[in-house]
DNA sequence: CGAAAGATTAGCT
DNA sequence: GCTAATCTTTCGA
């Protein structure tokens, strides 16, 4: 599980909507899993309307609304009926860009960086078009609007670090598991302030 | 049926 | 750095 989320590094992902291509690579993933991830909203294998995509076999998105304003989306990774998931939380915007400063409503100015754009779990979904009707949606159907590519970039060892997550310190002792991954020298991704 | 909290972000000080 | 914005989900009565 914790091998997809590497594996899921430096990988492109496309959504096409309304015959608007948006990709962006992976710079930043979070690993997630119940039933023993207290950060996890299946935690202890509670199924709920809500959870209940995770259960699905890997390869299914699982959208979900955060602070009511925020999409975040995220890979379902286990087999049928083991709740994992990894949450994709910053991207490198490769194509349609414009696309994605419509759906944000910014304006491009160099004062706001590319990196404003999809860094933030939130941000990327909302830049990708992504929200909580595509919750459930298969990666690997032959007419989904939303896939992952393997456009062969180069990911040496060394280039990608761990380290605990962000933003799940209610999770008490789950919260310094090293269970989140990005791209050692990317700009796109969000570096962890003191919060 | 009502209430509380949340895998966050943008914008201002 | 700090705070407001905002709404779905989940749990309790």
């Amino acid at each position: 599980m914790v091998q997809i989320a590497r594996a899921l590094l430096c990988k492109v992902l496309v959504t096409a909507f309304d015959s608007t291509q948006t990709t962006g690579r992976i710079t930043e993933v979070e690993a997630y899993r119940a039933p023993d991830d207290r950060a996890c909203h299946a935690f202890g294998n509670r199924r709920t309307p809500r959870t209940e995509v995770m259960f699905l076999p890997g390869g299914h998105a699982y959208i979900y609304l955060c602070y009511g304003i925020h999409h975040l989306f995220n890979v379902v990774t286990g087999p049928e009926g083991m709740a994992h998931a990894v949450l994709v939380r910053a991207v490198e915007p490769l194509e349609g860009t414009e696309f994605m400063y419509a759906r944000r409503r910014m304006a491009q100015t160099p004062k706001r960086p590319d990196t404003h754009l999809t860094t933030g779990p939130g941000a990327l979904a909302q830049a990708l078009g992504l929200h909580t009707a595509h919750t459930g949606q298969s990666l690997l159907a032959p007419d989904s609007p939303i896939w992952i590519e393997d456009r062969g970039y180069p990911v040496q060892a060394s280039d990608i670090a761990a380290g605990p997550r962000i933003g799940v310190d209610y999770a008490g002792a789950c919260a310094a598991r090293e269970w989140r991954f990005w791209l050692r020298d990317s700009p796109f991704v969000k570096q962890p302030k003191k919060r």
